[in-house]
This record gives structure tokens, sequence and C-alpha cells, in this order.
DNA sequence: TTGAAAGCGCTAACAT
DNA sequence: ATGTTAGCGCTTTCAA
């Protein structure tokens, strides 16, 4: 037992045997004789002695690491998804490796020759906003390495992805207001160049198709932080077609129109009801509590993982899959009012 | 070039030479002839070589990898912690391999078993809620690998430690309220067995001490989620001796409490000043907008990774030291009344 | 200026 | 039932 950790070559010195014997032990084979099998057991117990993981990698190719890239941790959806990612793979006897791209495409780029060059077996990968060219993960395609892609993913590459369905949860949290009888919903819409923005306003519109609402235009505010919030929402509340509903791109802008509505003198939700869509435990804090569409990142975090497993130890030429997990409307005190119009 | 990446002997036998040659190459070894490292060169940039950072390692005994222990992500503590060890770990050369211990004391010495076998460098842990054994840590010592401790530190172990100065937060936010003119400052506070709870309550109980104010024992109150203050704080708002300052443990229960008040009919801050302690962004978007003690978790990560860095690089065998990150008192709306009383 | 050989820790095929 | 050998990809003497 020399310095770092015991290796197996420690132990085959110490009881006077050979290194391929010890290695047989530990595992069990059948060749090796009890008495054997029991000493090194007990020495390598004794010794603490843990397999050096990098030693197996180099040997058997596989690094059992998946590397993940994600635009920022500190975002509770994404910090959903990776604890998702962690605990699976964990399970899996996958360990994770993991960097931020602090949404930069020169830094994904990195990440991904960093996560190459560990020789990960996997790749998850949520795409930057600063990223317009994909060149880095053919890359990673030309190396057979399996790469997933997770909430904004990349349509230029054929792999496989998981989803959120925002569009349909975003109208069926539209219908639920149009259900509980609002007639003139606002929607406080995201960037449009961002996909989560297009597919929410999506949802807006085909609620309202579905269920025959005409949609007036100017209805559709663009509007996704507190500070905005506090300065257009005012100015919609004193329209002379008063909204009877908001339906919010994030819970944060929700959250600061329901604060703007009240400061107004207007209740939530008996004068005008209220759904935002999940940005962590916000939607409990507020007053009344916010009627929201949850996103389900840790599960997607666990799709991710699966997709990866299954291509990595199942059949590596399956046919690529996108899997979309379902949001889900979850109704809250900001949408349900007693005493409803119709 | 055979299946998987590219390898130093694959470029040394296309281009009729050994791989020692290649190596050497690479490393613009003086030895080696102009045209050869040309050639060399040229064809890894063509053929995309990355070195093989687990032969590597196996061959220098450094992983350049550091293994993070963490209770949960989905906190955003903890996100902006895991985001600044991410960053000055990228900087500085290193990978960054992750486990959640899920505040289970089992999965945390599963953590530290899966990260010594994977032959980290060092390790970063903060103590899971369900850990009151320690030897696993010991464990890591005596493998001869440095660990850090952040934020919930373990004082059985002699090594390098982060820790957020909550008292001194606590402090100042009450020294504040304090000197805004509240004579009558309420505790919403933490369990007493985590440190974080203690450390605030004592913050508050210093700054009366310091302010010679006296405590009113009544005015510490274990609260620390939106629930249970939808529970108790109306009962203190009808107290004889109405409270004028309320001190939360966390944001969360603070802009519950703001919520609360305001449904009483008082204002804040021109009744009642308040102020939290972060958890996010919550503190953006109640409103007014709520005073907070920032914690700079980002700050912490990365001064955990300097200590590691510092002792793995430099001196392994200097003195253990403990970085204390200060707090920094946020004065937003709901802390400020120009009325003030006094 | 280049190459051969050894070794990091481990496994597995092939002796003995 | 146990040992020997080779090799995973790379670096580093040492030899040519």
């Amino acid at each position: 037992m020399n310095k770092g950790q015991v290796t197996i070559t420690d132990i085959a010195r110490e009881l006077g045997i050979s290194p391929s014997t010890v290695s047989k032990a530990l595992h069990g084979h059948p060749d090796i004789s009890v008495s054997t099998k029991v000493a090194v057991r007990d020495l390598a117990e004794k010794w603490n002695y843990k397999p050096d993981q990098i030693a197996l990698s180099l040997q058997s190719g596989l690094s059992k690491i998946i590397g993940v890239i994600v635009p920022e941790i500190v975002h509770y959806f994404f910090s959903t998804v990776i604890s998702g990612i962690e605990d699976l793979a964990h399970d899996s006897g996958y360990h994770v490796m993991f960097c931020q791209s602090n949404e930069s495409y020169e830094r994904e780029v990195k990440s991904v020759n960093t996560l190459l060059s560990c020789r990960v077996d996997g790749i998850l990968v949520s795409l930057s906003k600063g990223t317009h060219e994909f060149d880095h993960f053919n890359k990673i395609r030309r190396n057979g390495i399996p790469l997933v892609f997770f909430d904004r993913i990349c349509c230029e590459i054929e792999t496989d992805r998981v989803v959120v369905d925002d569009e349909a949860g975003a109208c069926e949290a539209v219908k639920h207001l149009i259900n509980s009888g609002c007639r003139n919903i606002v929607h406080l819409s995201g960037p449009q160049y961002l996909q989560i923005g297009k597919n929410r306003k999506e949802g807006y519109l085909r609620a309202h198709d579905e269920l025959n609402l005409p949609v007036d235009n100017n209805n559709i505010i663009r509007c996704d932080t507190p500070e905005e919030t506090r300065l257009v929402v005012p100015e919609l509340l004193k329209r002379a077609n008063r909204p009877d509903g908001f339906f919010a791109v994030n819970d944060l802008t929700a959250a600061a129109a329901m604060s703007v509505i009240k400061e107004s003198g207007l209740r939530v939700p008996e004068d005008i009801l209220l759904v935002g869509f999940t940005s962590g435990m916000i939607s409990d804090i507020t007053s009344p509590t916010l009627s929201s569409v949850e996103q389900h990142g840790y599960q997607m975090g666990r799709e991710a993982v699966r997709l990866l497993i299954d291509r990595l130890e199942k059949n590596r030429e399956s046919p690529y899959q996108t899997v979309v997990i379902k949001t889900e409307l979850v109704v809250k005190e900001s949408s349900v009012c007693c005493n409803n119009k119709y």
C-alpha cells in the first residue's frame, strides 16, 4: 500500500498472489478457491479498496460518464432537469459531468471539446441562446457518441430529443380561463424568437380557436418581466373593455401582474382571473396562490437520461425518438371564482 | 482511424512514425524536426484529435476532476453555489462531477465512494440534513484527497471551509430595522437544530443587544414556510402591541408575511417594515419589493474551488482555512418608510 | 532526430 | 486453482 489509494497489486503483493487472481476473486470468478476469495475480500474490505474507475474506463473503453451542457444552473427549470438527470444517472451506475454554457456559443463549443476529451459515453445538451451554428454537435456524432437534446433543442440535427409540450400547456391554461368565464384574456408573452415564447402564444391562439372565441390582437402584449409588467399592466386595466383574465408566459410576470391588479383596487380572482407558467415556488407565495402550468423538469431530466442509456446499452441504431413531456395545469386560487359571471 | 476517437497511435501509423514521436511533436518538444511537427499537427487537426483524458489521468495519477456533493440542486442558494464552482473549476482546467445527497446520509456515503472510485483530485461537500456520522469524510482524508466543506460544514472534521456569515447578515438586517424606527420586531425563525436557523436568530439577538433594545422572547416565533406564516402572522397582528417590523429567516416566509399584512389592511412599509433572507428572485416580485440579506452563493462556490485548487497545486500541508463570505443587506422598498415615526 | 520500452490499474485470454 | 501476458492511450526515460 504505497501512496494514494489501494490497488489490486497492493493486495496481491500482501497476499503473495498475482493481481489477476485478486481481480478474479473480487469478481467471484468460479475458478478461484473459497479460501483465496475470502482472504482477498477481507483484505480489500480492511484496506478500503475501491476499483479505479479511470483504469476501468481505459480498459473497457467506457467511461460511465454522462456529459451535460446547460445554459445555466441558476434557473429553477434547469435545476429541476439537472436533478432528474443526476438521480437517474446515479441509479443506473453512471456519473454526471457537467458544464454551463452561460448562454455563450464559444463556451458551448469548448464544453463539447472538454466532454469529448473526457471520453464521456454520451452527451445531453440544452442549447445556449447564443448558438446558431451546430457543427460542434456533428463532431459529437462523428465520434460515435450518442447525443440527446432537451428543452432547447436543435432542429438542424437529427437525434433523440425531449421537449416540453408548451403549446398544449398554454392552450389548456387559456381554455381553463375561457371555461371559467373569461372573454377578454390578455396574453403577456415572451420574445417570439424563443421557442417557448412562440409556443405559448400558439397555445393561447389555439385555445381561442378551438373554443370559437375571436382573438383581439391588442390582447397579445410583449411583456415577460416584473419591470415591464409594472409599466404595461396598469394601462391595460384602464381600457374601456378591461381584461377579465391574464395568461402570463411565466410566473414572475404573473405574480407582478397580480400585485399591480390588487394595487389598482381590483380583486383576483373575483374581478380578474390569472394563470402563469411555472418557474419555481412563486405560485405558493402569492396571495391568492397562483394557478400555473407545471413543466415537470425533473421528469424531463430522467427521460433524457433514459433515452441516452437506452441507446448506449440497447440498440445504438434504433430510430431517433422525440419524447414530449406533458405539461399540467395546476389550478390554485387565482383562477377559481365562485361568483362566476356566466 | 479505427472505431471511436482518434488516438496518437492512429496518427503515428498514418504518418509511418512512432507514437512517442507524435506525442513529442504535439507537445512541441525541441528534439522533433519542424517538418514532422507540422505533419503531425496538421493531421491531428484534420482528424480532430483530442487527447484522451482518461489515459492522461491514469498516467499522471491526476484526474483533473473535482467532485461535488450537495444536498439538492433544486434550491436557489445551492444552484448559485454550483454555478460558481463550475465557473472557476472550468477556468482552472478542472472538470466537475457532481452528486446530490438528497438530504440522505446513505446517499452521501455512496456519493463519497463513487467520487473516490472515480479518483477525483478533491471533494467539495455541503452536508445533508441526515448526516450525523462523519467517518466517510475521514476516509477521504485517509486517501490523501483534499476536502472542502461549504455552507453546511462539519465541525468534527478539521479541514478547509467556506461559510456564510449568517449571523452578521441577520444582525445588520435587524439593526437596519431598529435604525429605521422599529421597536417591536418579530423574528420569524427557522429550526434551531440547523445552523442557519440558529445563526440568524443570534444575529437578531445581537442587534438588539448592541443597540440596547430589550428582546421580548414572545417576538421570536418558529415559522419558516408560507403555510405556517398564514397561520401565525394574523395572530401577531392582533396583539395589543402590534409588531412594527418583521425579520424573516427566508424570503418565502417574508413574502407570505407581506401578503398577510396587506390583507389585514396594514401597509408595508408605512405601518410595518419587513426584511427577509435571500432565496432567489422573490424579493423583486413582491409589492413593495422586499429588502433582503444577500448570501453571495456564487462567490461561495468560487471560494470553495479556490481553496481546493490552492491546496492541490500549491502547498498541500498549509494550515486549514475557514473563509467567511460576507452577507450584504439589500435594502428595497419594504423597509424604507419616509414618514418615519422617530 | 527518432524509436523502443516501461508503466499507470485493471481485465481477460491463454498458459501452467 | 493460479499465474503470465498483453493491451487500453499516453508520457517519459533511455537507447539508437
